[in-house]
DNA sequence: GCGCCTTATGACACCGGTTACCATATTCCC
DNA sequence: GGGAATATGGTAACCGGTGTCATAAGGCGC
């Protein structure tokens, strides 16, 4: 008839036992508060590293009122882009107490802001985490504060508060293929865009058009056309493109996506590339190198932005809403230059 | 002077004093314990459902010792079937309690278990969710069932409880790529799985092996490759077996990564598709519909598995352990047929 | 009408931490 | 040396729910 108490979990009042104090000192340790004295705290945290105790977050979350989870909101972004972001967020989270759970979300849904809302009254995450395109939403980030939630921004724009924000210089990244595409000697040139809702789009059309106004080349508004960052767009917008009579001699899609339905609208037009068209997209997601002609693309160091927002995120931890020295960022994007340019022939 | 206590949350007290009951009956209510008087039970749900109360998850992760977060389990898939997987678990977890949480691992690394142990133990997930191939490690699962943790699997194989894994038909879907290869006339069939350690190669190579068996068609030794699941062991491989002196006329990857090194390599060497070597992938990843010619491939509708899986764990909620009328289940496969495959033509 | 079993409910301690407040020991100063 | 300021640690209440157990009320057989 052992007592057969499962002593599996070792909590606060184990190591307040063990270092012979009550359990208020020992959480006074673990939350560095002041007044313990010096021999004290060496002894508690020499306890609490030789047990490996680590405070319930459950517990913690009650009493705090906030939890240890961190949400990655985003609205439709491609498998691709979402897997890296994922990356380089859960890299930045490794070895600390954070975890990362999925909250997508349906932009023009009429209750969209309603569901993260609750989600986070309901569960007090400490903190968010927005990547394009929901990261535009002003009126959500409004409501948000008002919640006094921490969260983080990825833009190509400056928003509000710049301290909590990184900045993709996505115009910058658009000037690139402008200026690559100028100086292979194009000057019939076509845009496919994104929707124009998103910021992202217009800074990359303005980016764009700014580039090659540098060459004197006009960005013609019946070669800029509207696509959704889907393939199937892509397609559409680049059929009709190369249906023209003054076809382009290149074509810079706002994305990867979109630049390889332009591939396959070239390829049923019997439309070789690079040879009678270039194609630039923008991601550089990994697929492009992987397809016949390997694609010339921007590429947005998407892993990278996503450890450095959740770090950003995480020091906010410390300073607690003090907003120590976190300077704004920005993002700077590289063209890679593949096989799907080529000098242009009369 | 006024008393400016925000009120902003209702708890269960709130309810219990409008109903004029203890919070305990709430509690009952709550939880769907018997004895509680039928129209007291009906009162509560009502004033519930009229003040939109939420039980706090914090506070019943502490006292459950059981969270609302489910952890995903995955080692190191292609970005493609991760964000399947997630859409598909996710669309199952909306309007539930339940957070997706990730949980990348290193298969390999030495403490790999130990990390996913201490989640399990820190954090008191409600249950776990294991994709390929970490679904395969049977230690890792006998130590999640010592800690008596819920889990669910997927897999290729029938692991040792069959009602908490889904099991997907990896060896039926490539025994339809044999069929469809022999159909085609062709012999000189090469495969290119992938790692040994992971079930699905071997469920796969088997299931092709013995697709062609019944054309009376060998898989040679010579012509069987080991890749490594990722593009650029495809093109290794491809580029052997092409320059063999009798090279195969059709191949057939493991994974639609591999398929697309297949195509690089396929390529360079001068080699058509599909008029000089068919090619069929594994997966129809979205990305082999948009490439030129468009890939065969075998589908495994990755995102229903998702649902599905999401669903059994969510069951075993209700059940507590019990398991009801949880039936094992198979996903079958289709062979989507597309214009990299093609009749042999001495 | 009595005892017994079943059902419905509430009081209270508890989950594992936190904060508010108070009690003491130490130091400092005049 | 006495009194106040300061540093430190303890106690109790709390965060928002749940478990255990006791008790009150109702149904049934005898």
């Amino acid at each position: 008839m052992t007592t057969q108490r499962q002593k599996d979990t070792i909590t606060i009042n184990d190591i307040a036992r063990m270092a012979g104090v009550s359990k208020k000192t020992v959480s006074r340790v673990i939350n560095d508060s002041p007044s313990v004295q010096k021999d004290t705290r060496a002894q508690i945290k020499k306890i609490i590293k030789e047990t490996g105790f680590i405070p319930n977050p459950q517990a913690q979350a009650l009493a705090f009122r906030r939890s240890f989870l961190i949400g990655l909101v985003y609205d439709n972004p491609s498998p691709q882009y979402l897997a890296n972001m994922q990356r380089g967020i859960l890299s930045a989270l490794e070895g600390t107490r954070y975890q990362l759970v999925l909250r997508p979300c349906q932009r023009g849904d009429p209750d969209y802001h309603t569901q993260i809302l609750s989600f986070v009254q309901q569960h007090n995450p400490f903190g968010l985490i927005f990547v394009p395109s929901v990261s535009e939403d002003v009126e959500l980030a409004e409501k948000l504060k008002a919640l006094n939630c921490h969260f983080v921004r990825i833009a190509s724009v400056d928003l509000d508060d710049p301290t909590r924000q990184i900045k993709t210089a996505d115009a910058e990244g658009a000037k690139f293929a402008a200026h690559h595409l100028a100086k292979l000697g194009h000057t019939r040139i076509a845009h496919i865009h994104g929707p124009e809702l998103f910021m992202s789009t217009r800074e990359r059309r303005a980016g764009f058009a700014a580039g090659l106004a540098e060459f004197g080349i006009d960005l013609m508004p019946e070669m800029t056309l509207e696509g959704a960052y889907t393939y199937d767009s892509g397609v559409k917008c680049a059929t009709k493109l190369l249906l023209m009579k003054d076809r382009p001699t290149a074509i810079f899609a706002g994305n990867d996506e979109m630049a390889m339905g332009v591939y396959f609208a070239a390829r049923k037009a019997g439309i070789h590339i690079p040879e009678d068209l270039s194609v630039v997209g923008y991601d550089d997601t990994p697929i492009v190198s992987r397809i016949w002609p390997p694609m010339t693309s921007v590429r947005s160091p998407i892993r990278n932005v996503g450890a450095d927002i959740a770090k950003l995120l995480i020091a906010s931890d410390k300073t607690e809403g003090g907003g120590g020295a976190l300077t704004p960022q920005t993002i700077t994007m590289d063209l890679i230059i593949r096989e799907s340019t080529a000098r242009f022939r009369p």
